[in-house]
DNA sequence: GACTTAAGTTCGAGTCTCGTACTTAATGGA
DNA sequence: TCCATTAAGTACGAGACTCGAACTTAAGTC
């Protein structure tokens, strides 16, 4: 009758254990460190029942316990810290000129971070090696998972790939598999996804329920969070935004359309309209661009104009989603206010009431590794959801 | 750090009994009546276990056991239904010229449903007295919850009303548990939200996992089913997409600004392009229009017109959102394929891969009571996920 | 140095799932 | 007609878990 709501499988004791367990993760990770009394607060669990899952927290080195610090009344408390020492995420991304990888402790750290170019043929090797120079650099610590971002379309199985621009992703997942040597899974995601959760963790918008980001190469795509989850839609494609029919109506797509929202707002069209050339990443392009544009009122007009089309498909997604931030990453972080005052005026002039605020539009912090790093919260997300254990 | 994930309640034993519990009624709904050994395998749960939770459902009057069949080898297993008859969900809609209650029981059946015409003032009276015949009509079984759907703007609180157009929702929560004397606690959803639950459940996407809802009457309103579950945003008021920009940009929309969807696809804009006039309600409006089309070709030619711009905003949700089924309700209905054939055509034009599949397109098959019943399923939300014990 | 306060642990009771063994109810062949 | 076979459902004990209460421990306070 209805559609599948909620987990599938059959709980266990031992599953009620893995949820109290992540129910804890979570708490250290959400509102920091805390005494076990603290926690059992916080959780609403038994203090008992808090010592009993953080001893076990304790044994997989996930969490570590300072000294007590006096100062109050009564027996001061240990504060227990979620150093994540012991559990290991590992992200990777196969981008179009580059790999690059990031170790992601449980604790929210980067314990190792590296980017290397590669183009072409050299592209999957270049990645299966630094996948296993950085998993071999950092030895101690249980690996949890892996996950691969891919700049294209992801089918819903997390494993295959249904399109990729420029690049050969088939048989993705089996190959970094066995470049880990079976340490663990190795799933594959979007990379606009992979930042969009980077974002909502470490980025700008930590800690934000509901994110939109919204990444701008020579196409444009989006990652959606929404409760704290990635939107995938049916089949994985969700938030392919950049043929949205939006902008200039006339703009000829590469996609052979017109009207495209990339057509309108892509590195090409903001390239031709400022003037300028293409550079040999989106990245230097843009930053050529927000160069000149400072010494050339010409340049900050087309970018203002650009800025307009940008709020106005926000000004649709925000209507669509609803979201608290959206955050712009890609060639659009070089470019800063040039476009985001402009696309908060006509995202200002579209919101439909009222009663709704305008999201919060805001710059990606994260730079080139924001995939990855989202790559390696995702493969830790089993952690704490309770769907993995932690001994 | 990260957003919150999962529920943050402490998971007791009996927690773990009431999970258990929905996975069997889950089971029950969307594959049908099993034996205790059937749904032992479905579920992946132990004999035993399943014996007992089928024994307190059937105490809860919640199954009902049929006689065994006899037929193959070994002790025929007696078949469980979810006939629900002992757990009941109330939904109510306060709409413009209308108030309606469904009674639904767990089985998803429908008990009792009742329209009445209202307006003005006497609307909220109206639906209080419609709510309380309802309730005393079908005394036996346990009301769980109850919920009314309303044309608005509604808070992340699922209570409190931001914004209704020609109506007062203030209070309304608090007033229908009065009314019913507060036998269950009572919510408030948007009426578009409640369709689209009540489509993926009973209607046109039954079982459908990703499944869109657009409702046309005067304004335009989208619901968004996304795994199972509706997508809200961060205040709520996802799913707005009447005041999209998208369509004709030099319509003038209602909201005082020029180019929103609504003003390309809404009622006032299709009446005007088929020359008619306005009748009592949308539906009857609509019927009008239709009844015309089949003898006038200028009435075919202009609704055309009109499907296109509604394929081209479809087109903008498939992009963001991949869902696999959109269902169109209110005025579209009467006019079928006069708006959905074209709709499809420029859906098509506008979709970015061959990887990507068209959503498909059908008409809502519920009628006025949809919100209603999408309420009322959604009262019962709460035992089919667990939250709320069955005992 | 005794008292107070609060953190953390120990322990027994209660609940739950699970596997095994057992009972029950049908079929099918001798 | 009787008995082996097959499979559904139940009874029961083991194991895992949470919880509250009692207890121990480590500080500050009088």
């Amino acid at each position: 009758m209805g559609p599948a709501i909620g987990s599938d499988l059959p709980a266990s004791t031992e599953g009620l254990r893995r949820r109290n367990t992540s129910l804890v993760l979570r708490s250290l990770r959400q509102q920091g460190p805390a005494t076990r009394a603290e926690l059992a607060k916080r959780t609403g669990l038994a203090k008992a029942t808090v010592g009993v899952i953080v001893g076990g927290l304790a044994e997989a080195a996930a969490v570590d316990e300072a000294d007590s610090v006096p100062g109050g009344r009564g027996r001061p408390g240990r504060p227990v810290t979620l150093t994540g020492r012991g559990l290991l995420g590992l992200g990777l991304e196969l981008n179009v000129d580059y790999v690059s990888a990031v170790l992601l402790d449980l604790g929210g750290r980067v314990r190792l971070s590296e980017t290397r170019p590669a183009t072409d043929a050299a592209r999957l090797p270049a990645l299966l090696e630094l996948a296993r120079d950085v998993v071999r650099r950092e030895p101690a610590g249980r690996l949890v998972g892996a996950m691969v971002a891919v700049p294209g379309l992801v089918r819903g199985d997390d494993r295959s790939v249904a399109w990729t621009p420029n690049l050969d992703a088939t048989g993705l997942a089996a190959d970094v598999e066995a470049a880990l040597d079976g340490r663990c899974g190795v799933s594959v995601g979007n990379d606009a996804n992979c930042a969009a959760y980077a974002e909502s963790h470490h980025g700008a918008a930590t800690g934000v329920a509901h994110a939109l980001y919204l990444t701008g190469t020579v196409g444009i795509g989006a990652g959606i969070v929404s409760d704290g989850r990635l939107q995938r839609g049916s089949t994985g494609f969700a938030g392919e935004v950049g043929h949205m029919p939006i902008g200039d109506s006339t703009a000829l797509c590469g996609c052979g359309r017109r009207g495209c929202w990339e057509a309108s707002v892509g590195l090409h069209a903001m390239l031709t309209a400022v003037g300028l050339p293409e550079l040999a990443t989106p990245l230097r392009s843009a930053q050529a661009v927000a160069a000149r544009a400072s010494a050339d009122p010409a340049v900050r007009e087309a970018l203002a104009r650009l800025g307009q089309d940008v709020g106005l498909g926000l000004a649709v997604l925000a209507n669509v989603l609803d979201p608290e931030v959206v955050v712009l990453g890609g060639y659009f972080v070089p470019l800063g206010e040039h476009v985001l005052a402009p696309a908060r005026r006509s995202l200002d002039e579209r919101l439909p009431s009222a009663a709704q605020r305008r999201p919060e539009l805001r710059l990606s912090t994260l730079g080139m590794e924001a995939a990855a790093l989202g790559a390696a919260e995702l493969a830790l997300e089993g952690v704490f959801s309770g769907d993995v254990p932690v001994t």
